[in-house]
DNA sequence: TGCGATTAGATCGTGTGCGATAAAATTGAG
DNA sequence: CTCAATTTTATCGCACACGATCTAATCGCA
């Protein structure tokens, strides 16, 4: 399990972009949901819709706060989403009857029916594309040993 | 070296994000880029404004094709960033004499002095927040073997 | 019990990132 | 030499992602 800050300066006239952890990620991120946009674009949503979608899948009748916090999103993005899928009759925002300051979201019965379906996409592309359980566990705990050193060092600055 | 497709499926009710190679570097990347964030300010870039920098100061008059080649970005993409950052006064766009469908990029004085400074932030994040090597070679290595099987599944979709 | 502090969610403006499309220039087969 | 195919860059519209800010509701200390 790695520990400390992947973006490591090289050469005196600074890094390349490819030796920075941080661009890696980046770049990896968006190629990785391409992988994704034949299945999104039958599904008629974007990779943050499908996420939304299977964490409500998972467990309906989450606050919003919660998704938030499972996405690692801040309400200004998260709001605008959960709109958009509202107005496309895919899930329903609710205040909350215990804390009106909460909202509740639900999936109707269209987004029961494409939550089920989005929950197949990741399947799909690992039979499509092929894959070792070696190599999905590698990458997976190395990705999870990143993001809590990137929160520890967020957790840092904010002292 | 991993090998192979890491989004897998876990269980019936279909996997949670956590679960997922794609959310992974989702949130990792987002997270990461917020870590430059206090640094973007301070220079008035976004993050891949402050990629093109980068790339600029290693190698000024680069075409946009190659800067879009070096960062994985298509030219609908970057074409704006470009036009923002020649508005800003940081760089030119000046169409190539040798073939005009190409346009070179050069960094303005003002630019090349952004782009010095610039260089010096991932040293500066590396400084910051304490860095071992294990830890960024580790992560560069599978960021990098991740990358190689990603573009290696694009293109077993493009036949 | 009052009210300042805090929490939860929302809106606004800006910069990407991508699907779609277009214009201009170059290449090379016929 | 012609012109279809290809290449390169650009524009448009939409969905995020985030900094900034706002409204409404709840909490808990005095």
């Amino acid at each position: 399990m790695p520990a400390g800050l992947p973006d490591r300066p090289v050469p005196p006239e600074g890094p390349t972009t490819e030796a920075l952890i941080c661009f890696n990620l980046y770049a990896a991120s968006h190629a990785f949901i391409r992988l994704y946009s034949p299945h999104l674009e039958r599904l008629g949503l974007t990779y943050p819709q499908l996420l939304v979608l299977l964490l409500l899948h998972q467990k309906d009748g989450q606050r919003v706060g919660e998704l938030g916090a499972a996405l690692a999103m801040e309400t200004n993005t998260l709001s605008p989403l959960l709109k958009r899928l509202a107005d496309t009759g895919l899930l329903t925002r609710v205040r909350s009857e215990k804390d009106a300051r909460s909202v509740e979201v639900r999936l109707t019965t269209e987004g029961q029916i494409k939550a089920a379906a989005a929950a197949e996409v990741p399947a799909c592309i690992a039979q499509e594309k092929g894959m070792t359980e070696d190599g999905y566990r590698w990458s997976l705990k190395t990705l999870q040993a990143l993001r809590g050193w990137i929160e520890e060092a967020a957790r840092e600055s904010e002292r």
